[in-house]
DNA sequence: GCGCTGTCATACCCGTCCGGTATCACCGCA
DNA sequence: TGCGGTGATACCGGACGGGTATGACAGCGC
């Protein structure tokens, strides 16, 4: 009684994106007519009226939105198994792990020799993302496991292992006036007239508004940076890739960065466990606490 | 071309698990030879050999296996995402909230006593489960949120706010020696020869071996408690349930216990963001920080 | 070695159901 | 009152899922 298939699913959210029937099914390849007859099966079975079809136009339900929500949750499921399926059967004894470009080289470098030394190792693909792409490419099945940072990243659904926490630093141009301080507060580096910070995409990728310029990504930052532009506030570890030409303060009241191993649940292969064991016992070594 | 329909995962997954044809088959209420064909058909369109028909027997290869968690993982999302549609659409404007019964008596009192006073207040359905059933609950989509315990409950796979960090203490009958001390180590209560430490299930359900008694629920361990038959190392909290009979003593060195309010992923319902926000005021009133 | 049993795979047929085309019912609009 | 555009309905053909019968092959007892 209740097997939605995922081809229901499929036909459901695109219609459910669309709010239209014709073009939802010219997306699907499909006529409109068995599209709408779909989505009425799909009602009928679930007993629940997803859209409210009113004249001009079509509008979700408070369940067709719930529905919109896990079924988008399950297609990237399926797509991620197949994709992981694949690679378990290709790349056997390989394993992707996604990185931020540019965050974390200490730990990662660490993590990886770690790993290496170990008896069972596999070979580790490092996978260089963009802002807050290792979440997608966990949940998609294209990378094994992601250092992620919270609360930078989206960790939800993901298991995590916790590695490393740290302060925020802001990060200057080497010759403005604040570079010389031992130590800044939030409130010292916000509204700063000549220097605005530079805003990061959020989740969905868009920027909040505000006078400092839009950020891809971690050489674009650190130009600008340099050019005299912008500020930003990173995690302490971003330190290993500045260039002459920056200067970094710490930020006393800024909220820490942790810095996490994730993974996707339900993942109980050999590989993925192998490198979270040794990243647990990575961050036990005092050498990273401090 | 990735395109694994439910129908074929739920096949997969019922052979993977008889490791034999036939009898998956008659599991599915189907014949044998179309579950060999779409086992044929997944294979081909994944390009991966999933089982390794030998003389006498199936097995699974290391890609089935990883498709075998994917598969589980994607079919209880289904049935989820069913029973939360459904559940949007009748019981509109309620919302279900699974927590251990006896466990977290004030905090639970406190966050539907806040909730309640909040403007828009949904109604809480509180559903009483056994131990580490409130995840199963969460994930098959009877419930909307959930009271949960680290490193207790296995948390993988949804999102989580942390509620209250708590010390451990040992619950003992009134009249044993130890139950005079003012606190104790872990070191100190086990292999106490006539009071072995009661055992609780693991998240697959079974006990570890060991003299103490085989728990299923809080009552049973509170009249064993209370008979002098076994001791029990409990978070804080339960100080609230206690017997006359029982007598409680803080652990020095157990680790602490954090309980959390948790959700499933992607769930960006109104209600259960209502919830936590209630929830992370809850958390930053001095009250609970004690 | 010969059947016997039990495994999964193959061959073939049938009915369901998915998808396509044609059309309808309805609404807003000029 | 037509016209454009919406989603729903009617109907048809073909693909495909499911059934039965059978095959290929391994192990086992005689």
């Amino acid at each position: 009684m209740d097997t939605l298939e995922t081809r229901e699913l499929r036909y459901f959210v695109t219609v459910a994106e669309e709010l239209h029937f014709s073009r939802a099914a010219e997306r699907l390849g499909i006529a409109q007519p068995p599209l709408s007859r779909a989505i009425q099966q799909l009602e009928r079975r679930l007993g629940v009226t997803l859209l409210e079809r009113n004249r001009r136009g079509v509008t979700l339900t408070g369940a067709g939105q719930v529905l919109l929500d896990e079924a988008r949750a399950i297609l990237d499921a399926t797509t991620a198994a197949a994709r992981r399926t694949r690679r378990a059967a290709s790349a056997t004894n390989h394993l992707t792990l996604a990185t931020k470009a540019g965050a974390n080289h200490e730990l990662l470098r660490k993590l990886l020799e770690a790993h290496a030394a170990e008896p069972g190792a596999v070979e580790v693909d490092v996978l260089l993302c963009g802002m807050g792409e290792q979440a997608r490419m966990l949940r998609d099945g294209r990378a094994d496991a992601a250092l992620m940072q919270r609360p930078f990243d989206d960790l939800a659904g993901l298991d995590t292992e916790d590695l490393l926490i740290e302060q925020q630093i802001a990060i200057l141009p080497a010759g403005h006036p604040l570079a010389g301080c031992t130590s800044l507060t939030m409130a010292d580096i916000n509204d700063v007239p000549d220097l605005p910070v530079a805003r990061w995409p959020r989740q969905d990728g868009s920027y909040e508004p505000g006078p400092g310029p839009e950020i891809h990504d971690q050489s674009q930052l650190a130009q600008l940076i340099a050019l005299g532009r912008t500020m930003a506030v990173l995690c302490a570890s971003s330190r290993s890739w500045l260039w002459n030409a920056h200067a970094a303060v710490p930020l006393t009241d800024a909220p820490h960065v942790t810095t996490v191993l994730a993974w996707p649940p339900h993942s109980r292969s050999r590989t993925v466990a192998g490198l979270v064991r040794t990243a647990t016992q990575l961050r036990q070594e005092p050498t990273l606490a401090a």
